[in-house]
DNA sequence: CCCACTTTTCTTTTT
DNA sequence: GAAAAGTGGG
């Protein structure tokens, strides 16, 4: 295979760079992800590589499937071996594997968000803490951040009263997580980490296994991955990492964009490369970019260009409220279903919420979309219960599911039960589990319970299994008679879990219900999404590494992008690569969107700004559709009534709320604003009823 | 113990 | 303004 012929030169620099670490700054749609995939072609065709000693870790299960799929048509050999996925799969997979030398099981569970928070609740419920003076979430957070600087229960410095807390909390919480033999999602990284840390054989084993370490995204890195690879490259510093620095927007997460910026203290004598030419957008989508990214004091600095034609203007527009907002999009959104595909467009939002009123509108207009996720799938009550009987199944310490399932669907075990087998396990020192095999003998509903469980227990195949649960509690059968729109709905998703795992028996030689476990339990929404022939709908931090010929972006006002909330953490220029992601996405044309005001609760609405970032914009690159509006007609909408009557109260997205005192030359109003008074002409109300 | 009704809680983005 | 959690009568 001849790489010459399918990368350009820059990109053929990085592919063949000898050994030693290496930093490839790629900018968006620069061939980022071809530079990895061809790096693997590379290693294993020119430079005899074995495929187990190559890891490459990408940012999503579905960028992991993706380039083996790709893989697997460039290469003619077997790429079988090859370790590739996300940071937390690869280290789920190693400890399992290396359970024994660790406090866990083979069979340890992964917690959830949800999962987390009951327990933390529970955790401030229990103790004598006023559960108003700490919030849960905060103290989830704290938790969270503390394990991602692999900052573990004991070394923590409180330095006040509430910090004093919130460590007596992380100790109780971490206790309470190996009595269920499980683990959250910072616990992947920070236990095989402290695995790689305390056991030198097994360091030494991964350091000859992994010769070749590729990361993907490595502006989304966190401190404990950077000390994961940094443990795994002792031995051998081929530590390829592929990133853009413009397109970190993980912080919340524990990402540290530093650890991209600092790559080249970090690994001496790396080699540094940088991908500039885009492949993607035309040029004025890409000048576009670039100027609102230049406002970043935090960046590394590159110039991206193109060959490509210099394209149609962006389009800006703005309306009163996010309902006619929709509406606007909408009727642009039909223009373009003429010369594009439903599955080349994306429309994209900052929060999960704002998607609401698109959807709407889109099924008004009976045009197909997909939305990638809001409430997750695997999230579901009815998917959770289900998996819960598997969980329990699989790992019978887990307290968690076992209370999810007691009596789900109703058998009979109330609360009085319930506390007797707590009691019991308690006095004679056994599990729940054990418990209620010695009351089985007295109680009927637990006879029926453990019975049921013994039963399934039997089943090997995690299909089989499945289906087995529904049938023997009679899930469906129950929802079946409630027979509302919910109960079907529910339904459906039971049927396309079983569906899903079906699949996963299918492709693959996995079929146990551990191994389907660690894959559920780390997947995500973007992972199953696949291109139908819909309009496409997501979140702006799910649309990382996607393109689409179209993209919308819609409610772009301050507060909501950015975010207020990272306005107040100081977070604007994470907020700023976030509207960047977005930009980069499209490929032909590109829509920007804002709306005025906002329902705040209890039907009141509030006023919103333009978001500062359209101020960034280019004059010459867009094109502005303030006048446009559903009926056709030229009014502005900078101003609005605030009611039905014949108010003379107005809301202005600047000035804020106004009284008109009179009207001058006609066509001019004069409005007075908190003290100051000003001419405003007429042309900006918008007379809608 | 269960059902139906009332009250409270929602927390930006996600592995 | 929806969904979860709490409450009280059968």
């Amino acid at each position: 295979m001849s790489l010459k012929k399918n990368l350009n030169e820059e990109q053929e620099k990085a592919v063949t760079h000898t050994s030693g670490p290496a930093l490839v700054l790629a900018g968006a749609g620069s061939g980022k992800t071809r530079v990895i995939t061809y790096r693997i072609v590379y290693l294993l065709e020119q430079k005899d590589v074995k495929p187990y000693n190559i890891l490459a870790v990408t940012f999503t299960n579905k960028a992991a499937d993706e380039m083996k799929e790709r893989l697997y048509s460039l290469v003619r050999r077997s790429t079988k071996g090859i370790w590739m996925g996300t940071f937390h799969s690869i280290c789920a997979r190693l400890l399992r594997e290396f359970a024994s030398c660790t406090t866990y099981s083979r069979n340890f569970i992964i917690y959830d968000t949800q999962d987390q928070h009951n327990l933390i609740k529970n955790i401030i419920r229990d103790s004598d803490i006023g559960e108003k003076t700490l919030d849960f979430y905060y103290v989830h957070r704290t938790i969270s951040n503390l394990k991602n600087r692999l900052i573990d229960e004991y070394e923590f410095k409180p330095y006040n009263y509430k910090t004093e807390l919130i460590k007596n909390i992380y100790q109780e919480y971490q206790t309470r997580l190996k009595e269920n033999d499980a683990m959250d999602f910072d616990d992947l990284l920070f236990n095989f980490y402290t695995l790689l840390d305390s056991n030198t054989e097994i360091r030494k084993n991964l350091n000859d296994r992994f010769k070749y370490k590729l990361v993907d995204e490595y502006q989304d890195t966190n401190p404990s991955q950077y000390q994961i690879l940094k443990k795994l490259s002792e031995r051998y510093k081929d530590v390829f990492v592929v990133g853009d620095d413009d397109q970190s927007i993980y912080g919340f997460r524990g990402a540290d964009i530093n650890n991209i910026l600092d790559f080249e203290d970090d690994f001496p004598n790396s080699k540094v490369y940088k991908l500039e030419r885009n492949y993607r957008s035309t040029k004025r989508i890409l000048e576009v970019a670039s100027t609102v990214v230049k406002n970043n004091r935090l960046r590394k600095g590159k110039t991206l260009w193109t060959k490509e034609e210099e394209g149609e203007k962006i389009t800006l527009f703005s309306a009163f409220s996010e309902k006619e907002e929709a509406a606007k999009l909408i009727k642009l959104l039909k223009k373009e279903l003429g010369k594009y595909n439903k599955k080349d467009i994306l429309i994209a939002y900052r929060t999960n919420a704002q998607s609401r009123a698109i959807e709407d509108a889109l099924l008004k207009e009976e045009i197909p979309y997909v939305i990638v996720g809001g409430v997750k799938f695997y999230q579901r009550k009815e998917i959770k219960d289900i998996l819960s009987y598997v969980k329990f199944i699989v790992n019978k310490k887990d307290t968690v599911s076992f209370f999810r399932i007691l009596n789900t669907p109703r058998r009979g075990i109330g609360k009085i039960t319930r506390e007797k087998t707590e009691m019991k396990a308690k006095e004679e020192n056994i599990s729940l589990w054990e418990a209620s095999c010695k009351l089985a003998g007295q109680e009927q509903p637990i006879a029926d319970f453990v019975n049921l469980i013994k039963s399934l227990e039997e089943i090997k195949r995690i299909d089989e299994l499945i289906v087995a649960i529904v049938e023997k509690t009679g899930y469906v059968d129950i929802l079946k008679e409630t027979d509302t729109i919910e109960s079907e709905s529910r339904i459906e998703n039971i049927q396309e879990l079983l569906s899903a795992a079906y699949e996963f028996t299918e492709n693959s030689e996995k079929y146990s219900p551990e191994e389907y476990l660690t894959e559920v339990g780390l997947k995500t929404d973007i992972d199953s999404w696949s291109r139908t022939d819909s309009v496409n709908l997501m979140t702006l931090h799910n649309t990382k590494g996607l393109e689409f010929d179209v993209v919308f972006i819609v409610g772009i006002g301050e507060g909501l992008l950015p975010h207020y909330r990272s306005i107040k953490e100081g977070n604007t220029e994470e907020e700023r690569r976030l509207f960047y992601v977005g930009i980069t996405r499209a490929r032909k044309k590109l829509f920007l969107s804002y709306f005025l005001t906002h329902g705040a609760g209890w039907g009141s609405t509030r006023s919103i700004l333009p978001s500062s970032f359209l101020k960034e914009l280019p004059p010459g690159a867009i094109e502005n559709l303030e006048d446009y509006t559903p009926g056709g007609n030229e009014k502005k909408q900078y101003i609005l009534r605030d009611n039905k009557n014949d108010s003379k109260w107005v809301n202005h997205p600047i000035f804020g709320r106004g009284e008109i005192l009179d009207v001058v030359d006609g066509d001019k109003l004069l409005i007075s604003f908190n003290g100051t008074t000003k001419k405003i002409k007429r042309r900006f109300f918008d007379e809608r009823s």
